[in-house]
DNA sequence: CGCCCGCCTTGATGCACGTCAAGATCGCGC
DNA sequence: GCGCGATCTTGACGTGCATCAAGGCGGGCG
């Protein structure tokens, strides 16, 4: 009983199916896809150590992967966006690293893991692109970990906005100037960055002070994203990065430049 | 001219490509790959904004890829061992976000990325390798990520020198005891950590005279695991995830028990 | 053999960030 | 309209780790 929702889904060209158009691609991704989900703000999506047998695709609303230790502490390991994909991670069948929560309303499109598999060895392109996205959490985490590592708080932060601006911005246009929505409380951005929401108050309104952004709670605007990002000692080539579509070796980038 | 190398390579088993064994998968292997290249300790092998054509498959050695900042700041983002995988990322021809550089002296089996691509649409379950290796990357990416955001030095510190003597031994044999060699200088840990290496030093003897590990400049040795691990804060089910040969949802992995 | 250069080791000092605490503000339910 | 809880905000204070500095050890090379 498949029905056509794949074919009318507006998200499809930008996401993990974008290999599927034609007639019976469609009608295999349809018949793979077990549903849509709707989460609602702060909804558990799974708990880690909990196998998961599905792959999400997120079509609307903000998501976060995150691990959590014995006392508490817990670290925001991953930002979900509209069109970005979790539970690939292969262990899903026997327990996640990481738990996994939606921030906002969401809605996910599910698909089991295994009917994922087939649809891959059916279809090599879609396999291409699996590989795609996972290289691009990779990727992002890969970055994370270095501003965690080795940025300042204040580094860290800036950097961490101009992320996120840039990736909202390659799906929707921005509300107004440089303003995008932000719904993450501070304690949750210091979730991601390995800080308290205490420091990540202070640096926030240093950086308004510095007139570098203007953050009210929902919302981002960046008033001057040269200077920022020279404090986010941002390295040569992310925001291409950000702001890319994931593709075979980014050939389809929209504005990609270097030097 | 294909030489006979896969059908007799050791690492092949263990490694990405161990779905490949029918003769003519192997003949497929063997002209694939451009051939094996030798590092020699501390030796760049691509560097960060620079395009990558290839993969490489880690036969024997250590390798580590790192960010650097301009100032000079620099994250190890990976830590490769025999049998491990880098250069999977899809963004590897227009520009990579890290360095690689070997470690020890070391030897890479080279596949041009084209080819490998090819190889995954020809061949499916070695596409479902590929899958598999860059999601426990991402992993062990994730698991460093809340490492350097909510651990203590202590408790990093603790919890990467298991996680380092239980994927040596997923391969080999220990040396006597559980001791491994450790090939890594004390500021190199630090930058695995974001620590610095005096800082790195002092923890290191606290662990030393509490009883828990003996670090030999070269070597490890663990001497109370549980400890240990309880000073690492290990998130349940870690050890088991170390040291699985990444798989189908990890039905092969060796030794898996929870709880 | 003796120099030099990395690395390890340890101490003294400083600062970035955490912790604790007390409002202020706002949305929400009754 | 009022109370309540979650979040933001700001101050005072403490501490974990960085920084600076000096010496020891060892291995490679002239």
């Amino acid at each position: 009983m498949a029905s056509q929702v794949c074919r009318f889904c507006q998200a499809r060209a930008r996401n993990i199916c974008r290999a599927m158009s034609a007639p019976h691609e469609l009608a295999a991704l349809e018949s793979a896809r077990s549903g849509t989900v709707v989460m609602r703000p702060h909804e558990t999506i799974y708990r880690q150590g909990a196998p998961v047998g599905d792959i999400y695709n997120v079509l609307s609303g903000w998501v976060a992967l995150y691990q959590s230790l014995d006392d508490g502490r817990r670290q925001i390991t991953a930002l979900l966006l509209p069109g970005d994909v979790f539970g690939i991670e292969p262990d899903g069948l026997t327990a996640t690293t990481c738990s996994a929560e939606a921030l906002t309303s969401a809605s996910l499109c599910v698909i089991p893991r295994e009917r994922a598999a087939a649809l891959r060895a059916r279809f090599p392109a879609y396999g291409e692109t699996f590989l795609q996205f996972i290289g691009r959490e990779y990727t992002l985490a890969t970055e994370h970990l270095t501003s965690v590592g080795r940025r300042s708080a204040l580094e860290r932060i800036a950097h961490l906005l101009m992320e996120i601006v840039t990736r909202v911005k390659r799906h929707y246009p921005l509300l107004s100037g440089e303003s995008a929505q932000l719904p993450l409380t501070q304690t949750e951005i210091g979730d991601m960055l390995g800080l308290t929401g205490v420091h990540v108050n202070r640096m926030l309104r240093q950086l308004r002070e510095d007139g570098l952004v203007d953050v009210q709670p929902g919302s981002v605007r960046i008033l001057d994203a040269d200077r920022l990002a020279r404090v986010a000692g941002a390295v040569e080539g992310v925001f291409a990065f950000w702001s890319e579509t994931p593709g075979p070796d980014g050939e389809q980038a929209p504005h990609r430049a270097r030097g």
